[in-house]
This record gives structure tokens, C-alpha cells and sequence, in this order.
RNA sequence: GGCCCCAUCGUCUAAUGGUCAGGACAUCACUCUUUCAAGGUGAAGAUACGGGUUCAAUUCCCGUUGGGGCUACCA
């Protein structure tokens, strides 16, 4: 397969929340797409009619675009396809690759049950191989209808993996597994293999859970005399107890990253760093480079435990590099994605990129960003338990009565601004002969309510004077 | 149980048959500073264990242990 004719895909289920499993495996196939100027494929596998929804099909590709991973063919959906896997499955009994089984359910269940309790592994007895056509007409005329299962040859099969090297599995340690199951659904590994192949997949990259399917997908490859596309399985991304991702690690949805305010450039750059490195020292890389830089081979085999932590200092350093406008449009959309309205007076862009960039210098995501916009655009405040405690409660009186100073002396000025507002607060520290903290801080808590925010003369330069001296009037207890 | 995959600081990772085993996040200290961030400086912190091969192994091989996956008429 020469690189020009690269087609990747990725094909999820479409039945729930976007796992980030899921998007890193897109990201990767994309990167790799995108590298060797292929196609990459989208496939929704929805034969699972009961969990399926096409509103979740609709949010993986809302998802995924958010993250600028986008498709160049599909959505094709098996629910559309299942006519040709039924075909091809009866063409595998026609070249003898396959057989029917009229076996119940049930009876397979408790042979299962038996070999577990001998501790002996199971495989299917091939019971219904050697059906005389006698046998097969009874069980028809009982209404029986039979699943297809494929006939696993004598041997083992090896692959080389673009990840981990060669594996090798022996046929004996493989089911005669069914293909099409008795209702005429085919079943995954049947239906993938069939996809694959009409969709003329290059490469398969998904992760490593995958490794004991592949032995199943290339029997039928090879049943079919079908050509086998290259296989790379990526390692797992694990929670922070270590184990595998799961709904148990609540807010490990893509919707629910978005929502607490991460970027999408840090997403991908993070992800993309999860299994996967350029060599040397480089951590934050643009999306443009990653698609330059990115290798299979440079994949590693361990699986990652999913730092929080770390994507959160990324998204720090990526909302930093932001420059006004641009941070001003992604709280913008993620106001929209959270369907939070500020109050109009304050969703001015006059406003926004004035405060947005000083509050966002100490945020770390875009729920910070919006935290800490709090206290200038809403007009009842909270005040903050430690603040009072500090600089309120111990001296209720002096506090009172520096703050007043310096309301009267903001009142009197002829010009409100930041520069303005220290030099006057210079003045009264000099004539009162204390440290200028003294007035600082509890200023601070007064008008905002917080101990911590942005340099305090900005603070009140974005409140403006009257909220300011307002505040000021109204002192906390 | 069977089969398969994996193993460098707490976490993500770099590196090489010969290095003081490097970086980043997190942690701690100092610094900067009106607070908080950010920044700067520094500290602590890893080759799972046991055997080989080799002058030399973290690197190659084998085993042990540990973790993970699969073992359905789920995907």
C-alpha cells in the first residue's frame, strides 16, 4: 500500500457521552491522515438498535469538529449495510469458510458454565458442523433458526503490528465465533471486516484491546481471500486509580471538558501527547506541527494514566498565549456551550477586552475566566470568609475609617482611572505614615470581596468610580 | 483458568550497549510582588525483581512479580 493511498477511520458506537479514548483515537488517525494527505473515514456502528442514537452520532461529529478533527467521507452507518453482511456471509457457507449452528443459547451458556466450574476453557464443539441435511431440515421445520459461525482452519496466524512488532496467535485458542447471528445481524468483528475491506481501509489504528479481534478479522480476511490492511494498537489512556476509563470517572466526557472551560488547541495538543512523543524535550506544540511531526513508531507501547493536572497547566498556557480578541471569541462560544448570558452592559467588547485578559493571566480554564469575572459584572457580592477575618474583624474601626478616607479622596477626583486611583492612595499612606497593605487589601475585599484578583488599581478602574465608591459605602461586617 | 499486551521519578515522557539517566506536570523552598497567578532560581524524586549475553545492560534474551486487555448470537 503506497502512503498516497493512506484511508484511516475511526468507528464508533453511537451511544452516549464522547469519551476522550475515543477522541484520542480519532486524533491520531486524523494526524495520520492528515500526514500523508489520506482520507479519513467515518463509520457509526449502530447495529446496537436499543443503545443507538443518531443524536449521539450528531454530538461525536460536533465533538470532534469542535476539536478541528473533521472527516473527509462518511458518516456511513452499518444499521444502512446490513443486506451486504448478510450476503457475504452466506457467500463463507457457500466456499465451505463457514457454517450454520442451530444451537441454543442456552445449551451453549451451560457448557460454558460447566468449563468455567472444571476451570477449562471453552470453545464451541462444533456440534452443528457435521449436520447431516436431515438434521438440519428438522431443526428448520422446529423453527430453529440458525447463527453462522465461521470455521476456524488448523495453524496460527501472526501480524505484524506498527506498534508493538509481531504477534501470533494459535487458531486452538480461537473460537469457531458466529458471524451473523440468528435474527440475520451481523456481529462486530464480522461487520467491521466487511466495512473495512469495501471501504478500503489502509489502516487500522484503534487501541489495544482490540489485539485478540484482530486474529478473528484476518480468518475472515483471509476466508474472504480479501487483501489485510496494517494494524497499529494504541495503548490505553487509564484514570488516575489506574484503571481502564470508565462512566466511574465522571467528567471524562469531551462535553464535559468543554464545559468546564478547556481549549480546544490544548485538548488536542495534550491528547496528542498521550501515547505519543517527538523525541526531545518539546511539550507545547501547535497543531500544525503535530501533524509534521507525528509517527507510528514514535507511539508507545505502555498505557497513560490521564493527568488532569498537567491538561490543566497546559490550558493555562495555552489561554495566556490567547491574544485579546481571540480570548475574548473563545469565552464568547463557551458562554454559548454553557448557555450563560452576561448582563448587557457587560458583554460589551469594550468591556470583555479590558477584563479578560487580566483575569485570564491567573486562570487556568475558561470556568476561571468566568469565576473570576464575577465581582465586576454582577452586583451582589460575596465576600470571602479569610478576607473579612484578616482585615475586616480584627480592626473593624481603623478599617472603616481608612477605607472612608479613600473614598472620599476617589470622590474628589477630577479624573477617575488606575493612575489616578494610586496616586491618591500613595497620598493617604504617606499622611496616615502606615504600609500601603493596609489599605490595599481591605480595599480589595471590600470591592470585590476576594483576597485575590487582579492588581487592585486595575480592579477599580474596570468596577468604575460609582460602583466602586458604592461599594465602599457599604462596608462588610 | 486460557491466550495476548505492557513495565524509566507520584504522573506524562526523553535517552544510550559506556550519560551526573534529561525535560514537563505535581510537591517543597527561595525570589519577584499590594493579593493571586505568571516568571526566575533551587531541592527532592525513577530504570519493578531475579538470572543470563557482554569488557560494559536501564537498553538485548529468559524467568518472576505487578498492571491491563480479550476469552458472548456486546461493541
Amino acid at each position: 500500500m503506497s502512503e498516497s493511498n493512506v484511508r484511516v477511520r475511526i468507528a464508533p458506537s453511537p451511544t452516549g457521552a464522547i469519551h476522550v479514548g475515543l477522541v484520542r483515537s480519532a486524533l491520531y488517525n486524523y494526524l495520520f491522515a492528515c500526514k500523508h494527505e489520506g482520507t479519513f473515514v467515518l463509520r457509526i456502528e449502530d447495529t446496537d438498535v436499543e443503545r443507538s442514537t443518531e443524536k449521539s452520532a450528531q454530538a461525536i461529529i460536533k465533538g470532534l469538529g469542535w476539536l478541528g478533527i473533521t472527516f473527509d467521507e462518511g458518516p456511513y452507518y452499518q444499521s444502512q449495510r446490513m443486506g451486504i453482511y448478510k450476503e457475504y456471509a452466506h457467500q463463507l457457507i457457500q466456499s465451505g469458510h463457514a457454517y450454520k449452528c442451530y444451537c441454543t443459547p442456552e445449551r451453549l451458556a451451560e457448557e460454558r458454565k460447566k468449563a468455567e466450574a472444571q476451570r477449562r476453557a471453552w470453545r464451541y464443539d462444533r456440534r452443528c458442523l457435521a449436520l447431516s441435511e436431515e438434521e438440519r431440515k428438522k431443526f428448520e421445520s422446529e423453527g430453529i433458526k440458525p447463527a453462522i459461525r465461521i470455521l476456524i482452519p488448523e495453524g496460527s496466524t501472526t501480524f505484524t503490528d506498527l506498534i508493538h512488532g509481531a504477534i501470533t496467535r494459535e487458531h486452538k485458542d480461537i473460537d469457531d465465533f458466529v458471524i451473523l447471528r440468528s435474527n440475520g445481524v451481523a456481529t462486530y468483528n464480522f461487520a467491521v471486516v466487511a466495512d473495512d475491506h469495501d471501504m478500503e481501509i489502509s489502516h487500522v489504528l484503534r487501541a489495544v484491546e482490540h489485539i485478540s479481534n484482530t486474529f478473528k478479522q484476518m480468518l475472515l480476511y483471509n476466508a474472504f481471500g480479501w487483501e489485510i490492511p496494517q494494524f497499529a494498537h494504541l495503548p490505553l489512556i487509564l484514570g488516575e486509580d489506574k484503571k481502564k476509563l470508565s462512566k466511574r470517572h465522571g467528567a471524562m466526557s469531551l462535553e464535559e471538558f468543554r464545559a468546564q472551560g478547556f481549549l480546544a488547541d490544548a485538548m488536542v495538543n495534550f491528547l496528542a501527547l498521550l501515547g505519543w512523543s517527538p523525541g526531545g524535550d518539546r511539550e507545547i506544540i501547535p497543531r500544525q506541527e503535530l501533524v509534521a511531526l507525528f509517527s507510528l513508531e514514535r507511539i508507545n507501547t505502555s498505557n497513560a494514566i490521564f493527568d488532569m493536572q498537567k491538561l490543566a497547566w497546559m490550558n493555562g498556557e495555552y489561554l495566556r498565549s490567547l491574544g485579546t480578541e481571540q480570548l475574548l471569541a473563545a469565552f464568547k462560544d463557551w458562554l454559548e456551550f454553557q448557555k450563560i448570558s452576561l448582563p448587557s452592559e457587560y458583554s460589551s467588547p469594550e468591556f470583555l477586552s479590558r477584563a479578560l485578559p487580566l483575569i485570564a493571566e491567573r486562570s487556568r480554564t475558561l470556568a476561571e475566566v468566568y469565576e473570576g469575572l464575577l465581582p465586576y459584572v454582577s452586583d451582589e457580592l460575596t465576600y470571602d470568609e479569610e478576607g473579612l477575618n484578616k482585615h475586616f474583624r480584627k480592626d473593624p474601626e481603623g478599617a472603616k475609617e481608612r477605607l472612608n478616607l479613600y473614598r472620599e479622596k476617589l470622590e474628589a477626583l477630577p479624573e477617575f482611572n488606575k493612575e489616578t486611583a494610586e496616586v491618591v492612595l500613595r497620598e493617604l499612606v504617606e499622611e496616615l505614615g502606615i504600609k500601603a497593605g493596609l489599605i490595599i487589601h481591605p480595599v480589595r475585599v471590600a470591592v470585590t470581596g476576594r483576597t485575590v484578583g487582579p492588581p487592585l488599581f486595575d480592579c477599580l478602574e474596570l468596577l468604575g468610580r460609582e460602583k466602586v465608591l458604592e461599594r465602599l459605602a457599604k462596608l462588610p461586617e
